[in-house]
DNA sequence: TAAGAAAATGAAAATTACTTTCAGAAAAGT
DNA sequence: ACTTTTCTGAAAGTAATTTTCATTTTCTTA
């Protein structure tokens, strides 16, 4: 089942309406591979759709992330981000506190023990955030003086 | 030394002055092992010192976070909070996203890894956050219907 | 297809956490 | 004590997010 199915299954199911807008922000939105701020993903539909309310981004994104579609993300620069969930592999992130690079990592060893510690824990996972701030290849570099 | 003294040496070294203010925020802030928001602890220390404004506590948090006394934490509730660092382990956490608790844990394989995943990438690592949400033992158990 | 009921939209206002400003108070060097 | 510098607390300002509300759109039901 695609995306926009999903997503439109979803709306059905929670008694809420299908919307140009909506779908407009979802296809935009899955057709990036960024990790977008509202404000962001709202400046480059805007080109587009210039009618296009900067809150109703907001609340489709949030909706996106409700129906499992958009994860939220938090690199502690004060805003959200969302990214799709192409419901392949999991992966963390690296963030270059530099340039603003973001590197996606997938490593199943730290997924297991960190399941194994929350057995340790009786503690049910439901989800995690692992993030690893510092310079990216090109910003050691860089900053060598 | 102890962390008062790394407090004042720290204020001296930056020409910062040392005020009575700041050495009770220290005091309440080490003698708790709670991860606070500056929030929650300006309503604590607004009962035994009612003359302390919210912006001082906020600016010696900041401080502390500085001179390496305390580190600042983000669980996604949208307040930032700070933990005393006692120099010793470093840890991650758990969180409740039922009932707020918060379970700190030390896994050193994962530390490793993480180091392993940073080289892979060419990256350096300053700093990294890695948090499980989920429902601890009690709320496991509570949620059962 | 035409209501009618329910929900969505976009602009603006409100909220929230945080940060800055500023005038008077306190600290520290001389 | 004097003088300079920094601090303090209240209030104002910011910035991201969330809510409000009048109007428009969707969608079910005749
Ligand atoms: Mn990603
Ligand atoms: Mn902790
Ligand atoms: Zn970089
Ligand atoms: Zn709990």
């Amino acid at each position: 089942m695609d995306q926009i199915q999903i997503f439109t299954d979803y709306l059905r199911q929670q008694g809420l309406k299908n919307t140009s807008q909506r779908m407009v922000i979802l296809e935009v939105f899955l057709n990036s591979n960024l990790h977008y701020s509202t404000e962001e993903l709202y400046l480059k539909l805007r080109k587009s759709h210039p009618r296009i309310g900067y809150a109703t981004v907001h609340r489709t994104l949030k909706l996106l992330a409700e129906c499992g579609l958009a994860s939220e993300l938090n690199f502690g620069d004060g805003q959200t981000r969302y990214e799709p969930c192409r419901g392949g592999q999991h992966h963390d992130h690296l963030v270059c506190t530099r340039c603003g690079k973001i590197i996606e990592f997938v490593e199943p060893r730290i997924e297991k023990l960190q399941e194994e510690v929350a057995e340790r824990y009786g503690f049910k996972i439901m989800s995690h955030r692992h993030e690893l701030y510092g310079l990216c290849s090109d910003c050691s570099v860089a900053s060598e003086s």
